[in-house]
Order: C-alpha cells, then sequence, then structure tokens
RNA sequence: GGUCCCAUAGUUCAAUGGAUAGAACGAAAGUUUCCUAAACUUUAAAUCCGUGUUCGAUUCACGGUGGGACUACCA
C-alpha cells in the first residue's frame, strides 16, 4: 500500500485514540511536503483542532507522536504552523525505487482492470479540404486521451466519424467538374485531399465573384444575390441529386471522397493517430429521424403547423430546437441522436466521449437535454470533451482567408527546423542519413504533440509557428534530450561494467535530500496518470513529465554519477537513472511522443 | 437578449480550499579537467475589480469589467 494510503488510515485513528474524534481516512489532507520545509510527507491539521482543543501546533505534535510510534516508515516529524511534516525513512525509499524498477510498465494498470468500456470519438473531419492546426489538436487530444484511459485500465474503442456528405463536398465536386478539365490527383501528383481542397476553394472564389456581379449588375440584394448564383444552385442540384442516388453524381462522389481519404491516412500516420473504427456519415445520417416521431408520439416534443418537429428546451434556460425540417429531413442534431443510439445499441457501453471544439458547447449541452427528454439511460454516458481554438499571434485561423496552417506542411517545416538546428550542434554524427532523418522526425512530432498537449484542453492556445520547435524549456524535445542522456548514461556503465539490467537496492545508506525528491515523484506517477484519466487531461501527465526531467537534470548536475567512490551510493543514483528514464518514456508514451536513443 | 468558456510575471503555461503563487521563454550575471553546454546556477518580475463563505481563497458563491464561442429549416 501506498505510504500516503497507510498515514491517512493511521492519522484517522490517531485523531481517535488521541481526541476521541471522528475523521475518515479519505478526508485526512495529505500532501507532499514542499521544498522549502524539512520533510517527504505533510498532513494537514487545521481539521483536527476542534476535537483536539489544542492549538494546531500542538495537535501536530501529538499527532506526530503517536504516528512515529504506530508507523514504521516514519522516522521524524516536525510541526510548522497548523502543517505535520513527515519525514519518511531512506529504507522505505528504497523499497519504492525496487518496487517500480520490478513493475513492468509502470504506471500502467492491468488491461479491464477497471472494466469501463469507453468509446472515444475523435477526428471527425469534413471531407472536402485537408486538415489543418485545429484537427492537430483535436487528433492530438483525442488519440492521447484514448491511451490514457487505457492506462487506467479501461477497454478503449477509438472512433472516427467521417463527414463525407453534404453539401461541402458537391462543392468540390461542381468545381471539380467546371475547371478540373479531368485532372486527378494522380496526374498533378497532388495528396489526395489537397487536391480536392484547391477545388473547394475554387468553388468558393467563384461563387463570390457571381454574387458581386449579380449585386452590380442585376441589382439584387446580398441574399438574393447569395440564392441566385447560378454555381450554388448547382451544388444545391448536386445534393439532391446525390440523396436521389443518381449514378454519375455518387460515382463522382465515391471517387473524391476516394482522393481525399487517401490523403488522410498518410496525414494520420504521419501524426501518429489512428482508430479502432471508421463511421461514414453517408451510412449513418437517416437514423434519428423514428426515434424523434416516437419522441412525438410520447408528446416529449411538438410538431409546429408547418410541419416542422421541435424541442422545447425553455424549462431547462435554453431555447426552441429544431429537429425535424418542413419537409421531414433531418438535421445535425438528429443525427448524432441517430448515432449515438446505434452505437449504445451496438457496443455496451459506459461512456462516450466525443473530442469536439468548444463552438459545439451548445449543440451537446442540447444532445444531452433531449436525450434525457427521450427518456434514454444512456442520456447521461454522453460526454463532450471540449477543447479551445489554436490562435495564431496575428489572429484566428480562418479557412475561407487563407490563414490556416495546413497540417501537412506544418509538419514538414517542423522536421526542416529539427533537422537546421541538429546539424548546426552536429549531435548526429556518425549516424547514417536515414537513421539522422528517423531523430528528427521524432524530434518535430514530439515538440508539436508535446506544445499542444501540454496546455489544458479548455483553454486556446496561442501557436507561434517560430517558436513552437523550441528546444528549451517545458518542451518535447527538452524532455527528449534528457532522455537520451540517461540512456547514455547507461551505456556508460554498462560499457564500464556496470550491469544495469537489475540493482540491487540492498543499501544502508542514506538517500540524499534531491534523491528523495526524485522518488517522490516517481511514487506519485500512478496516481498522476489517475487523475489525468478521470479529467481527460494529457496537460497533466505532460506538466508532471516535465517537472520529472527538470529535476533529474538538477540531480544530475550535482552528482557524477560515474566516478563516484561508494559503490552502494553508486547503484542507487544509476539505478534512480535508469527508473527516472523508464517513467519518463512511459508518461510521453501516453501523449504519443516517441523517445530516440540518441540526439 | 440568452447559454457556456476564459482572465496569473513583458510573453507562453502551472498550482485536489493550504505554508513564502511554481516553471519556461525573453532580460541581467555566472559555470565546461564530469553524462551530450539542446545542460546547470544566480537576479528582477504576476493572481482583472468588488463583496461573501472560513482557521485559510488563484481556486468556491454572487456582482462587475475585459476577451472568446454558440444562439440556422448549415454540417
Amino acid at each position: 500500500m501506498e505510504i500516503k494510503n497507510i498515514l491517512s488510515v493511521k492519522v484517522s485513528e490517531g485523531v481517535t485514540s488521541c481526541f476521541n474524534g471522528e475523521i475518515a481516512a479519505d478526508d485526512v489532507q495529505i500532501q507532499e511536503t514542499r521544498k522549502d520545509f524539512e520533510g517527504d510527507i505533510t498532513v494537514v491539521v487545521f481539521p483536527f483542532t476542534r476535537y483536539s482543543r489544542r492549538s494546531p501546533e500542538e495537535t501536530g505534535k501529538i499527532l506526530g507522536d503517536y504516528l512515529k510510534k504506530n508507523v514504521d516508515a516514519v522516522e521524524d516529524f516536525n510541526v510548522v504552523k497548523g502543517f505535520l511534516n513527515i519525514v519518511i525513512s531512506s529504507e522505505y525509499w528504497l523499497e519504492v525505487l525496487a518496487d517500480i524498477e520490478d513493475t513492468e510498465n509502470y504506471g500502467y494498470s492491468e488491461p479491464g482492470a477497471a472494466s469501463k468500456t469507453i468509446m472515444i470519438e475523435y477526428s471527425s473531419p469534413n471531407t472536402n479540404k485537408p486538415l489543418h492546426l485545429g484537427h492537430i489538436r483535436n487528433n492530438f487530444l483525442g488519440w492521447s486521451v484514448a491511451e490514457i484511459l487505457k492506462a487506467n485500465g479501461h477497454r478503449v474503442i477509438k472512433t472516427n466519424l467521417v463527414n463525407d456528405r453534404g453539401i461541402h463536398i458537391c462543392k468540390s465536386m461542381v468545381a471539380w467538374k467546371e475547371f478540373s478539365g479531368g485532372s486527378t490527383p494522380e496526374s498533378t501528383g497532388m495528396k489526395g485531399d489537397h487536391f480536392v481542397g484547391d477545388y473547394y476553394v475554387k468553388f468558393d472564389k467563384e461563387y463570390k465573384r457571381q454574387v458581386r456581379e449579380l449585386v452590380e449588375k442585376e441589382n439584387l440584394g446580398e441574399e438574393d444575390a447569395k440564392n441566385r448564383a447560378p454555381i450554388m444552385q448547382e451544388a444545391q442540384e448536386m445534393l439532391r441529386a446525390w440523396e436521389a442516388g443518381d449514378k454519375e453524381t455518387v460515382e463522382l462522389w465515391r471517387r473524391m471522397n476516394a482522393w481525399v481519404l487517401e490523403g488522410f491516412d498518410e496525414t494520420y500516420k504521419v501524426l501518429g493517430i489512428d482508430f479502432d473504427k471508421v463511421y461514414f456519415e453517408s451510412q449513418t445520417y437517416k437514423k434519428g429521424k423514428e426515434l424523434i416521431l416516437k419522441g412525438l408520439e410520447k408528446g416529449v416534443l411538438y410538431r409546429k403547423e408547418s410541419g416542422s418537429i421541435w424541442a422545447d428546451l425553455t424549462g431547462d434556460g435554453l431555447d426552441h430546437k429544431l429537429l425535424l425540417r418542413d419537409d421531414g429531413t433531418s438535421v445535425y442534431m438528429t443525427q448524432d441522436i441517430g448515432t449515438a443510439y446505434m452505437r449504445f445499441e451496438e457496443f455496451p457501453m459506459d461512456e462516450e466521449i466525443y473530442v469536439v471544439g468548444n463552438e459545439q458547447n451548445y449543440h451537446f449541452q442540447v444532445l444531452a437535454l433531449i436525450c434525457r427528454k427521450l427518456g434514454f439511460e444512456w442520456a447521461d454516458k454522453i460526454k463532450h470533451l471540449s477543447y479551445g481554438m489554436v490562435e495564431l499571434p496575428d489572429g484566428k485561423m480562418k479557412s475561407r482567408e487563407g490563414t490556416v496552417v495546413d497540417a501537412d506542411n506544418l509538419v514538414k517545416e517542423m522536421v526542416d527546423t529539427a533537422r537546421t538546428i541538429s546539424r548546426e550542434l552536429g549531435k548526429l554524427e556518425g549516424y547514417t542519413d536515414e537513421e539522422a532523418e528517423e531523430v528528427y522526425r521524432k524530434i518535430a512530432l514530439g515538440a508539436l504533440k508535446y506544445f499542444i498537449l501540454k496546455v489544458d484542453p479548455k483553454k486556446t492556445i496561442l501557436f507561434n509557428p517560430k517558436e513552437s520547435i523550441d528546444f528549451n524549456g517545458n518542451t518535447g524535445p527538452f524532455i527528449q534530450y534528457t532522455y537520451t542522456r540517461i540512456r547514455s548514461v547507461l551505456r556508460k556503465a554498462n560499457e564500464e561494467g556496470t550491469n544495469t539490467d537489475k540493482f540491487d537496492w540492498d543499501i544502508k545508506s542514506a538517500v540524499s535530500l534531491k534523491e528523495r525528491e526524485i522518488i517522490r515523484s516517481l511514487a506519485r506517477f500512478p496516481e498522476v496518470v489517475k487523475e489525468a484519466g478521470a479529467n481527460y487531461s494529457p496537460a497533466l501527465i505532460a506538466n508532471y513529465v516535465y517537472d520529472l526531467a527538470k529535476e533529474f537534470n538538477q540531480f544530475y548536475h550535482d552528482f557524477s554519477i560515474l566516478r563516484e567512490e561508494d559503490a552502494g551510493l553508486k547503484t542507487i543514483r544509476l539505478g534512480l537513472t535508469a527508473v527516472c528514464g523508464r517513467v519518463i518514456s512511459q508518461g510521453m508514451r501516453m501523449l504519443g511522443v516517441e523517445m530516440p536513443e540518441r540526439m
């Protein structure tokens, strides 16, 4: 059992035996001792003063004596104000270290240990343009949260709902027919998603030109002109044809979607993202309608005179929400209700997490409410993992204004930067070009992933392309670098004849302050993983790993491990180095960051 | 108008209601007989405003101010 748990139980007992008070072990406040104070673990004693009827200092002393007598691991204690600082014995810390070393996949629970089945939907792109920086945040976040939940022992199903139908793809199709002259990604050598995206842009340009022309030449109002622009009418016509199953249209739709999806697959591969199951909206968008009609029968929903069906949410402080149009067709919300229903039918899930940007907070608020109204017992199992926008130094990204940062380009540029910096420093001499390129790729992706994941999901990220790939400070490359140094130390120790596979911890000598601090951090790792899983927050893991890496660097600077005369201390320090390396790489694994052996 | 989110050093990010609010970048000064100086050590620098809850508030509640998102018979 962990020391914190042992202490909280003992403190609870102590309060009863010393002060005749009742306090549940879970309510005992235990935290790590701040660095400026002596001790390892601190108990907050303020809450006990109402039982002890003494000053916080006295209360702390009495409790401290009790713990020293009754817990082996407690070596000493001191009381500052209302804080009881406990010193844990070196023997205990060494045991902890040995335990961590023995635990395969430290920080990870056994698969199935937590026994929840969780579906996580992320990415969910439209098939009319390539992925950009906003999608990158979504993809990294979804993938990492899935890994963290797995580490917590849950069964996780990663899904992607591809928005492959609708007016947006029709726009690209119209433009392609009009302007391409039959060219294809193969004939132009372009990546499929970029190829199709270009036609989406061409559509928009032509559309704007036509609207302007109508306004000027025919004196139409802006709204009228927008509706009457021939190219837009063509797109709408195409959507109708598609829904009617027109052979030629469906054929073109298939062809263009295939180009885009091929491009996406390539990008996903580069980003290190994958899915267990991919849904296509074209296959699911019609469901949901019958659920709405049933809701109408039950009287949970209502029908307007014109024929449309609505939910009245004014009782919940919200508005009225449309669910079926006058013509009986469904809207986005209806589709989402349908797909959620299908999924809960298909899998016995305990949770379904949607990784979707915060511009859809309202949508998910409404979704949960309506599902509850419709009487689905799974309504409360829906979770929206909402994340903030990614902004650039000069403002927001807008696809129409061309101020988006393209995902493929960004990765390429970051690899270039990594290569340039690395070459200047001459760090990879002796590596073949191929090996070196692999390292540059790991650095670039590590930088990008870490940069995005270290920020609390719900906060807006300010992305500065120039500063993003920093090799110092709280960055991915800094952590990777620390790891490679650790590997290098171990290599050297091996060369000198020390077996670093397994350490002998049977040493009596005291562990120094700095070492204790690191062991304490290491011991905390499983807790952090648990907390990150509960909050869907890779940021917790990221900041933990950074702290550990930094602590290790400081520790390492103070001691010359390999020159240490005392064989016992040398073993501890080398062992600590090895364990740190393992925990750092475990943490980064949950973020999807790969670790090079050298850099 | 309504719903939701955000506000911390010059900048980018931290802090289960706990001690003197942590880091990093940038700025100023230093450290290479030792693992890889992509490191380490110093210094200066911040909780938007007000009220409340209590032993104790960056954190919780209420009210402001500032910023953002949403509020389509679009997806």
